[in-house]
DNA sequence: GCGTCCCTCCGCCGATCGGGGGAGGAGATG
DNA sequence: CATCTCCTCCCCCGATCGGCGGAGGGACGC
């Protein structure tokens, strides 16, 4: 086996001088790295990539004319058989959640030592997965909040029927009227309703309720 | 053949005292019916009809618990082999016609006579329907206005946008900010999509446009 | 027994809604 | 030019809504 097979092609795209010039120093630095080229610029790096085709693209995700994200995006979009590692400065933004979405194989934050940056870089060569921990926290409240939010089998017998009489167009009282209960009654299970569906009054949640499939 | 063939079974349901006595005195008078049970109870009614088969149900529209269309609707949902028979307080209400739309096989007045109301059952225990004029009437108001209605080609494209933002859970003065437009223009634009919509409000608007894929 | 969920009910308040009118201008279409 | 649709705006008014509290009882599982 030639030495090109043991080791890992890489392309750097970062546009900060200051910190372009330690990735370069710390890539260089791992045998295993074979740095097949970089940029500062995103959509030369979107270019770049597609030709040289290398193993792992190492992205900051703030790049001038094409974000890491789109890069990313692309990347997956067209197919190609290449580990993405992402740079951002904000480990706790939305874009952590859009990552992991598009399939990232890893997100630091820029206040990663070398050595954490170096051994994630190995550690994606080797087919792993690296989230800074701070992501990882982001990542389960979000996950957390989705379950929260969408898991929910959400609404009792009482409050799904009430809702079903609100999408007919029916008023508090002559919903209470019609199932002879107390217009506070009422009013109680739509404010239940509306917590569970996560939405202000009447009209959202019926929205809501018919795009969840709980109305037709 | 045994008597018991030539017979129909029956199950009621009616939660006024002294009217229940009624309805079992005109019931017990026929040859023809079997009372099977009653009850004052919607959800009762509706596990005894699941236990019993009765082969027609006379239901009054307002149950406590359950009312007649909900268990209209739960014996259709089911495929019971079962005819439905819906008496009302008043034969006008929105009611008549989701009780037409769930297949109903009589939907006659309170104010029908002991006679009626006996040749009602022996009509439908032979097969037949029975509606009251009066709900004949509303039936075909229903049906010329769903035809006006519904052949229209639907909304203006502010109309479609101002029922988007209702649909969001905007209020009219906020979609009146949002727009920069007054928010009498806004209310005279929810009026026309209600007219166009045939619908009285807003919840019930999205849930029309919803339907009919208006919205998503 | 204790916690949790569901269903029931109450008051207060300001904001909003919907019905009932009417009106004018812009633009298309005949 | 007449007509139509669309968009814009105005009045008044009672009914309803939604947010904010709180309360109690019944059912079910642990």
């Amino acid at each position: 086996m030639p030495v090109s097979d043991t080791r890992t092609t890489v392309y750097l795209a970062e546009d900060h001088p200051l910190y372009l010039e330690s990735l370069l120093r710390i890539l260089g630095s791992r045998e295993e790295v074979e740095l097949v080229g970089w940029t500062s610029d995103g959509i030369r790096a979107w270019q770049q990539i597609q030709e040289l085709r290398p193993q792992l693209v190492v992205l900051d995700i703030q790049l001038p004319r094409m974000t890491g994200l789109e890069i990313l995006k692309a990347i997956r979009h067209d197919g190609l058989d290449c580990k993405v590692m992402i740079l951002s400065g904000d480990a706790a933004g939305d874009q952590v959640f859009d990552a992991v979405r598009l399939g990232v194989n890893g997100y630091l934050s820029k206040d990663a030592t070398r050595d954490e940056i170096a051994d994630a870089v190995s550690e994606i060569a080797r087919g792993g997965t690296v989230l800074a921990s701070l992501v990882q926290q982001v990542l389960a409240n979000e996950v957390r909040d989705r379950v929260a939010v969408e898991a929910r089998p959400s609404l009792s017998p009482r409050e799904h029927q009430i809702l079903r009489l609100i999408a007919d167009g029916k008023s508090g009282p002559a919903i209470a009227r019609e199932l002879q209960i107390g217009a506070a009654t009422v009013k109680t299970h739509t404010q239940n309703v509306y917590a569970k569906l996560g939405v202000p009054e009447r009209a959202a949640a019926v929205a809501e309720a018919m795009r969840r499939g709980l109305l037709d």
